[in-house]
DNA sequence: CTAAAAGCTCAAGTGAGCTTGAGGTCAAGG
DNA sequence: CCTTGACCTCAAGCTCACTTGAGCTTTTAG
């Protein structure tokens, strides 16, 4: 506690991973893949400033908004690389959440109605009963076949 | 056409597979995991009865609304074996949806109010703000640590 | 009758998102 | 000073939901 906060500002990944509740492991992880970035001690150690965490809330939310690590790694790459984001840096990018979550809940109804119309009383050819999701084919929520839902086979 | 219509009803894997949009393959690790049945031909080839597309309907709606395949399985095992379910008995296993489509709906819901509000100010003081899901802690949406969105880290 | 299409099994591979383990270094408390 | 816990890297492993490929048999259209 003392020491890393006293000492420089900076916070170890033990410290980030008690803050966040994301695993350390995670934590390198997410760095390999570009997602988030560290400093490091002479030792190697890596040393984080405190603005890492809002990165982090970034990346967990986004998640369970539905979007991959890779998407999350490409709208983080449109902060600004010089200054510290600020508020309207990240409304920026959460802007373009609205339209996937709306999506999400406009299907998750859809199936609500027709689970019990649609499965139950037969109708369901399946070619045309369409509930769920016709447009956001990127939607990567619920593995499985997703021709049926919407997507259409890769490459065909 | 003519042949698999004609000849005792009963549908060929290639049938069901070009009916339901799920793959050949992916009909195949479902049997392997009990989700659905098939008889045999003298030949070792399946035979479906036209009613297995009503129960991979229902799997493929499951996996959108979140649940795992093994979930689905023991939704399935639900169903009475001796006799051909009913609207009802479909309408039965899909009512324990709603709860989940509901939480997930309030969930996105949260997100969306919070995305904006709660990165972008930096009240995100990650222990106490937690948007998410607070009770679902199988919700199973969505990839990524779910300790700060809710749930518990198994074991522990 | 024959060639092509469709089916079969079984083993291995894929990709997303991490975790675990081995083998070693570094730092803080007693 | 020394032990203990936190940290390091790198490789391998894991779960989920499938897909792919090899090698072989069956069915069907011409």
């Amino acid at each position: 506690m003392l020491r890393s906060a006293l000492v420089s500002e900076l916070l170890t990944i033990g410290d980030i991973s008690r803050r966040s509740g994301v695993a350390a492991s995670a934590l390198r992880f997410y760095e390999e893949r570009g997602l988030i970035g560290a400093q490091r001690a002479g030792s190697g150690h890596r040393r984080y400033p405190r603005s890492v965490l809002r990165r982090i809330a970034f990346i967990v939310f986004a998640q369970r908004v539905g979007l991959t690590l890779e998407e999350i790694a490409r709208e983080l790459a449109k902060l600004p690389p010089d200054r510290a984001p600020t508020k309207r840096d990240w409304s920026r990018l959460s802007s373009s959440w609205s339209a996937r979550i709306d999506a999400r809940i406009a299907e998750l109804e859809r199936l609500r109605v027709g689970l019990t119309g649609c499965i139950g009383c037969g109708c369901l050819s399946l070619e045309r009963c369409r509930l769920a999701n016709p447009g956001d084919r990127a939607s990567s929520l619920g593995a499985g076949p997703r021709y049926w839902v919407g997507d259409r086979p890769r490459e065909a």
